[in-house]
DNA sequence: AAATTAACCATACAAATGTATGGTATTATT
DNA sequence: AATAATACCATACATTTGTATGGTTAATTT
């Protein structure tokens, strides 16, 4: 048996990253017969087991909609992220990057928001320590001086943002800035690749139940 | 029928956030049913029924686990605050509350809890901020370690909690730490009468939207 | 030419799942 | 005092779901 994927076994696990990432819920055996048009689950139930031979996925035998990717499906993020950072690998947790962040699977977030809990005290500059929960609202244009959670060189930061005009070129210019004065401003410059803002965060939420001695 | 949501129904609603944060999928009937030591489907049935007629959730009918978590709009459900921590200065709760948040449903609140929002910097060495929102049980016994409310001297502190035997006098007394070192502890003999624990603070809500500069 | 693999189909079955109904005890509301 | 809401239980039922087996066709490999 070859270790490559044949095309439709690519596009039934492609639906499975998408059912995953929008729906939050893998679909069930029907579910999917339905989508491809097969008259019988069994089909499609060959293509998951050649799946889970070449290891793609992990099927949890007798239960419903328990189909795990076994790719970077732990730690997802909206779509139109995936692919324009490093290739295959969306935020990878990298050990000496400045800020980590650890992004759960979150089932659809309510108002296209989303929660990310804080890794590391190297945002404490920020009032972000590790184990806090931030909200962060993808799909708003960051103001000046709001905080934001962006992809910088393929590790992720939480900065305050500032956009402004370079006073040496006179271009648009975007810079982190931290709270702490110790660290330097982030300047980012447009022509810049690896930078892409994820979202503004609108609140931070931190649970001091399990903090107890 | 009231629009709030029992005790019951918030620890089923904060079950299915929990598992379909952490496990992806949303639990079936039985799962929940063994979760909460039901005997029985129908019982939790019942609870996300009263879930659904309040608008915190949506099921599609006949469908394994296809619970949609509907907080779009009660993602953060208005909470009053009823009073305020400032430095210096006595706590002050006021009968009817000051104010309101939108506190987030990942904040737990329980049914005992109240708000309070933090006035002054002086309870940073806490990582605590001006403005923030503390949520306080005044109905827990603080453990060594938690961070607690507490009135000394008639003013309103926010510290870290700790019990232990004098050294000197081998009487059990209260120590209040500040994270920073700078601070010293502060030490409540027993025979201290202006002394009263407020609660014990169980979490911390901070948002940050009209922080836009 | 023979064997294998991939990609479908039909049928069948046990277990799981959501649903429906009726009942009991307790608490809160009118 | 009567009513409603809450929070459970037991039993029953149709559908859905995952699973199993056997068969067909076409393409690929041996």
């Amino acid at each position: 048996m070859s270790k490559e994927i044949t095309e439709t076994q690519r596009r039934i696990l492609n639906f499975l990253i998408e059912q995953k990432t929008s729906r939050g819920i893998p679909p069930t055996l029907a579910e999917m017969a339905k989508h491809f048009g097969y008259k019988n689950r069994a089909t499609v139930r060959e293509h998951l087991a050649a799946l889970e031979k070449k290891g793609f996925i992990k099927k949890n035998p007798k239960l419903s909609r328990h189909i795990e990717l076994t790719l970077e499906d732990k730690f997802f993020i909206p779509r139109p992220i995936i692919g324009e950072v490093a290739a295959g690998n969306p935020l990878t947790i990298y050990p000496d990057a400045i800020d980590t962040i650890e992004l759960p699977t979150i089932a659809k977030m309510p108002k296209d928001s989303f929660l990310l809990r804080v890794k590391g005290d190297s945002l404490k500059d920020a009032y972000i320590f590790s184990g806090d929960i931030v909200i962060v609202n993808p799909n708003l244009e960051p103001k000046n001086g709001q905080i934001v959670v962006a992809i910088l060189d393929d590790a992720a930061v939480v900065k305050r943002f500032y956009k402004k005009k370079s006073e040496s070129t006179s271009q648009m210019m975007i810079e982190l800035l931290s709270e702490n004065p110790e660290y330097k401003p982030i300047v980012i410059e447009k022509t810049y690749q690896k930078f892409k803002i994820v979202g503004v965060v609108i609140g931070i939420y931190r649970s001091m139940e399990k903090k107890a001695g």
